[in-house]
DNA sequence: CTAATAGTGTCTATTAGACAGTATGTT
DNA sequence: AACATACTGTCTAATAGACACTATTAG
């Protein structure tokens, strides 16, 4: 059949032509909370946290998963991600960022489902309502060798572990195709989608100011440094780190005192074109 | 309706009850080709260019656009690109990565069709025939300014211009919204998709081997060089990037004469775990 | 006073930028 | 010989790592 003009073209276009599958998006919602220490002297642990709910449907009935939902077929995806985000926090205006679109065919035993992911960051300071029943923050522990990662996840009342294998794709960038190896508590793919996002934040809190998302407005160096620390999972030495910081904050009035120790001057961040 | 089971609510699941939509992956390749010198003693100029295919129907019919295709209902998004690469280049184990996945709700005049697209980075000159006739490599020339980028796109006979503005999305990293505000030649979104592509790639290019991918078997240093400065668009001081690429390249016994200056060593890529 | 963190100064090692100078082909 | 590129040496500037030292609080 042949057209003389695009309109014409359109108005005879047959939309069953080509195949159709249900796309939906899942949102990784990262942030830090402080783990309470017991000596009055030391600071309380900075923690890094995903927030997970409890599925009570089927499929993957009673197991947690990312915060997701299908994409309507007049919604942009981000649009779809933000009404997800709001949804499960209440929260709107957050970082969020696309992280990667998984569409292996049996990702869902339901039928053909791709999925895009997104990675939001929020400060926990502004979540003002306690999140709901079957949604929970878990914190976050890994451990890495060459071949493998091993993630534990814990929100006080349950832990979760789940293993992933890394093949390195090839030779001239750094990019693994991640193989989940145990896994049995979390839904779908979910513990890839998770270990991508993790990687992700840790590469680009070292070039970017992404992790002051996660900051509430005042805050420590001490505290920052913490945050650096418990995501790219190294100790930082303080004097270097204050140097690379240092024109990314600025001092305020503003002191933080309590700790049996030398009270600390609380910052805020500068963005970079700013002139604060 | 509750179930029992797992398999019971997949034996009575609706696969209708969410909307459904299409899916296509579009492919950006990218190659390195000399631009010939009339001065013997020069040597020629490396270009950096995309692959282009002309619309032979509708919509966009007779404007330029990236390969691409729809993604079977049992087929993973990968799997799709490699097709699609197949299909106008004839190459396979190419270097493929995922860019990102464009959503909006009005792309394509058709119907909702969700795209992902695919960065491809190939050597010219494992093309063993010459492109087919609606297929063409386009040279580019990229002018950025703070809030614009314009790009020229030039394969010979016809010349592509077309210009996206930048929107910085957020304080914390530098990410933008791309919106097109001049483009003639170009079907759907494509603008967007090579000007995230050239961003991809001139970010990467900095922090690992993936240049290489564009590379023949052996090269000069100078040549090397010169596909950094086209990507980067800008110019390198030799003796730094000698020893930045010093530790991925060793020496080979070939020897490229010819041209009239001091003949150069040609190198090979070492890969970072390799031995040679 | 003590334990613990806050914050600074400085030395050293490594890396990046700049540029001068030597080497060696082709016409 | 002259031009153009290949390749090296070295000085300097900027950045990162290490560690010692001082400051200040709650108990």
């Amino acid at each position: 059949m042949r057209y003389d003009s695009e309109e014409e073209f359109l108005r005879n276009y047959d939309s069953s032509k080509f195949d159709k599958l249900s796309m939906t998006v899942d949102v990784l919602i990262f942030s830090v909370s402080d783990e309470v220490v017991s000596n009055y002297r030391k600071l309380s642990n900075k923690k890094f946290s995903v927030l997970l709910v409890k599925r009570n449907d089927y499929p993957f009935k009673d197991k947690w998963c990312l915060p997701g939902g299908f994409i309507g077929i007049d919604e942009e995806l981000e649009d779809a991600a933000r009404r997800v985000l709001k949804k499960e926090t209440n929260l709107e205006n957050i970082y969020l960022e696309q992280l990667y679109t998984f569409g292996e065919v049996d990702r869902d035993p339901r039928m053909r489902i791709v999925s895009t992911s997104y990675l939001a960051l929020i400060d926990k300071n502004k979540l003002n309502s306690k999140v709901s029943a079957n949604v929970s923050w878990f914190d976050i522990s890994i451990s890495e060798t060459d071949k493998e990662i091993e993630i534990y996840l814990d929100n006080g009342e349950e832990r979760i572990r789940f293993v992933v294998s890394k093949k390195l794709r090839d030779m001239t960038t750094d990019r693994y195709d991640f193989v989940t190896t145990f896994n049995d508590k979390l839904a779908f793919d979910h513990p890839k989608v998770i270990v991508s996002g993790i990687f992700r934040l840790k590469n680009k809190i070292e070039y970017t100011d992404i992790v002051f998302n996660m900051m509430p407005e005042y805050f420590t160096l001490g505290e920052l440094q913490q945050v650096y620390e418990v995501i790219l999972g190294k100790k930082l030495l303080a004097p270097a780190f204050r140097r690379i910081i240092a024109d990314k904050v600025y001092k305020t009035d503003k002191v933080k005192t309590g700790g049996g120790h030398r009270p600390s001057a609380m910052y805020k961040y500068r963005a970079k074109n700013s002139h604060l």
